[in-house]
DNA sequence: CAGTTATTATAGCAATCGGTCTATATAGTA
DNA sequence: TACTATATAGACCGATTGCTATAATAACTG
């Protein structure tokens, strides 16, 4: 095991864990086992410990999404086109692929009373994306107004998608909102 | 302190402390400290120990949360008038009344792996509300298919807004959906 | 009032928690 | 090879966790 592979190999499980099952759900001693990664490591690697660990856990997931659905944004011209290829995509893949769980309502609701960086990385999540959703509708002809607007609506319609899926175990209400998409782009 | 207002001050905290902090986040400390209950008689009251507790808490938030927004609902016929009603009320109400922060995603979220009673509690919950728009729709003339798919499609709604809103500490995203309500309900 | 039942008080348990610390092992470099 | 820096191993800590058990207290009933 090489130097830089234990940190990240640490950070991917937390990645992974904090997002499904939460943040005080999850003790240190679950990721290092799940990651295979020496303890001492992780006092190494995170000297300021969980929420540390945390926060940059957060911060990963958000850039990760960020790419992943703005490469799958960017394969369709028209806005709302392109929502509802993502949607129907989102809703192929959930069981299937987790790390398309483009969610992290879990860990920011039970961080609101946080008061260290954990809790600003998941608000900045939350701006991080619903930013990628207002670049694809200026890109698409968009004003500012409507974009600012629409991209919030976009964040938050997807949080609340994950956490009925989530929740349900179902994801043919990410298939109901696709539908809705073009009037919600009128609106 | 007569007997059956114990169990209801141990139920009420824990309902408040659970549903805004998590299942996990939450201690049975904390719980009898907030409500000045004795703690020999919570294992009195709820045998079965804290996923009791839990589980009850969420079904009598689920219960009271119907109440309250079927109240709302039924005081203007028209569903998308008195849903844009209800939203604006809560925007309002946000940072003054947390009894109505109709939502319990993040107690939903984080039980997703629990194999007990207090996950089947969460999507009881989530059943629930959804009947009640579908209720309410059905009475505004709605066929039996659009109340469905729409029942849905706000209960979704709505733990989405609660999640931005929570996390941004900004209910003006009640305010932006309550205008979409209209073309939502046509669609 | 005495006896029974309901409720409370509190000590104690094993386990887990996040974190500290030190010794040791490993990797890198001249 | 020797030295330095980096990374790992693992014991340990105090605090907290959910829960059990028992004694004490309070309430109820005839």
């Amino acid at each position: 095991m090489t130097k830089p592979d234990t940190r990240l190999k640490i950070l991917n499980t937390a990645a992974e864990l904090f997002r499904t099952k939460g943040y005080y759900a999850v003790g240190l001693n679950e990721i290092i086992k799940a990651s295979g990664a020496p303890k001492g490591s992780l006092y190494y690697y995170f000297p300021n410990g969980k929420e540390q660990l945390a926060s940059e856990a957060v911060r990963l997931v958000g850039q990760r999404v960020r790419h992943e659905v703005e490469d799958q944004l960017n394969k369709i011209d028209d806005a709302a086109a392109s929502l509802q290829h993502l949607l129907k995509n989102i809703a192929e893949d959930f069981n299937t692929r987790k790390s398309n769980y483009f969610s992290v309502a879990l860990l920011a609701l039970e961080t609101v009373d946080n008061n260290g960086d954990l809790k600003t990385a998941c608000r900045e999540v939350f701006d991080e994306w619903a930013e990628m959703y207002r670049l694809k509708l200026i890109r698409s002809g968009f004003c500012d107004e409507n974009a600012n607007r629409i991209s919030i609506m976009l964040q938050t319609l997807m949080e609340g998608m994950f956490t009925f899926a989530i929740t349900k175990n179902d994801p043919s209400v990410f298939l109901l909102f696709a539908e809705v998409i073009p009037k919600l782009l009128e609106s």
